[in-house]
DNA sequence: GTCATCTGACAGGAACGGCTGTCAGTTTGT
DNA sequence: ACAAACTGACAGCCGTTCCTGTCAGATGAC
């Protein structure tokens, strides 16, 4: 530990550091997805990661610093996804929302763990939920942003519209959750239609 | 314990019973309020109630019951709440969802625990989280009959309204969370008007 | 080849909460 | 008054988890 810096494995001190954080990561989404909050101990992460124990403090300070790390992960690759759909598609308003939405709903169906770490266990413990929180309201902005860029002078104030985007998101999140677990059976498409709709409603003015 | 009925302080053995699961659903509330699932242990719901574990064990199989008795209490005040003011308010469609809403916020105005532990630590266990799913069902179930009441030819057929109507209650709820933790600061005639509002625009055809 | 670095396995301390059992003392019915 | 029901205080077992420390063995630089 004291001061190393050597390569093995044909990688650098950092790569190897960087690879571990990365394999302690995944298997914290995946025992998420499978297990839950209290299923994912450290004991289980390392063994999933396929590293001891000593390793998870060389990249978190505490437990619910793999948790965090966990839904950060998923939540960027999220927003990278919508950012890079907002970007690259024309079309009309409502072409564009779909697009959106068609992109996230793909997401998380090719990628269930992703899906259920942020919109079912994002909740489990008092700091994931504080993080949770302020991501919805990341996404609120960027859902409130991309509603007056849609709708420019029929747009609602920005005040009103970031509360609209925060009703929005978690709604949707709910949505996405019940979809995930079963409880609502929808196709793909038919979920991203609903949810396209749904903005629209909320987001256009009467 | 074995077979016991008699009568103590001037009640019945079913009626002391009573008593203490009530202080003890009482205890759970406020510190699921105060501290949280975690400082929520079984040890101080009882000495919060002022009694000892034996008598946890007379009401409760394990302490998820407890935690479960806390929200189903909670929820069960909203509902009724709700249901009196919607059969006792007259006037326009509009002006009965703001009535609503205005008891609800009125309600957790005045006892603030009843919202932190309907709205933000209804999520902290898995047994809690389903428990959260299927109120928030009920509650969509609601939202949907009575929109389909207040605007009767021009809603939504009912399994969209029944969409519309879990996307509402769960971004409501978060919106209700943000404001009992002070991250939104509006009025309570504001929050009240923004989730009026925001209800009429989802549910209202285009 | 040799030594320092790196890695994996594993034992075990410390703390905590769920849950059970015991026991002395109080209240009630007869 | 006396026995049975009831209550409150509290000790303590059991299982779990976080986290640290030790040690043998593998790898790389020189």
């Amino acid at each position: 530990m004291s001061t190393p810096v050597r390569s093995y494995g044909g990688k650098t001190a950092q790569e190897r550091a960087q690879d571990r954080r990365e394999r302690l990561v995944d298997a914290t989404i995946a025992l998420l997805a499978e297990h839950g909050e209290a299923g994912t101990t450290m004991t289980a992460i390392c063994a999933r990661a396929g590293l001891t124990e000593r390793y998870f403090y060389e990249s978190f300070a505490h437990r619910e610093d793999a948790l965090l790390a966990a839904l950060d992960h998923v939540s960027a690759q999220i927003a990278a996804a919508a950012q890079g759909v907002i970007e690259q598609t024309p079309g009309s308003p409502e072409e564009r929302v779909h697009a959106v939405m068609a992109s996230f709903v793909d997401l998380v169906s090719r990628d269930p763990a992703l899906g259920l770490v942020a919109v079912v266990h994002s909740s489990a413990t008092p700091s994931l939920r504080a993080r949770r929180h302020e991501l919805i309201g990341t996404f609120a902005d960027l859902v409130a942003h991309e509603a007056a860029v849609l709708y420019g002078e029929d747009a609602w104030p920005a005040d009103r519209a970031r509360l609209q985007g925060l009703v929005y998101i978690a709604g949707f999140a709910e949505l996405v959750a019940s979809w995930l677990t079963g409880e609502v059976t929808l196709t793909a498409e038919q979920l991203t239609s609903t949810a396209s709709d749904l903005f629209v409603s909320l987001s256009r003015r009467p």
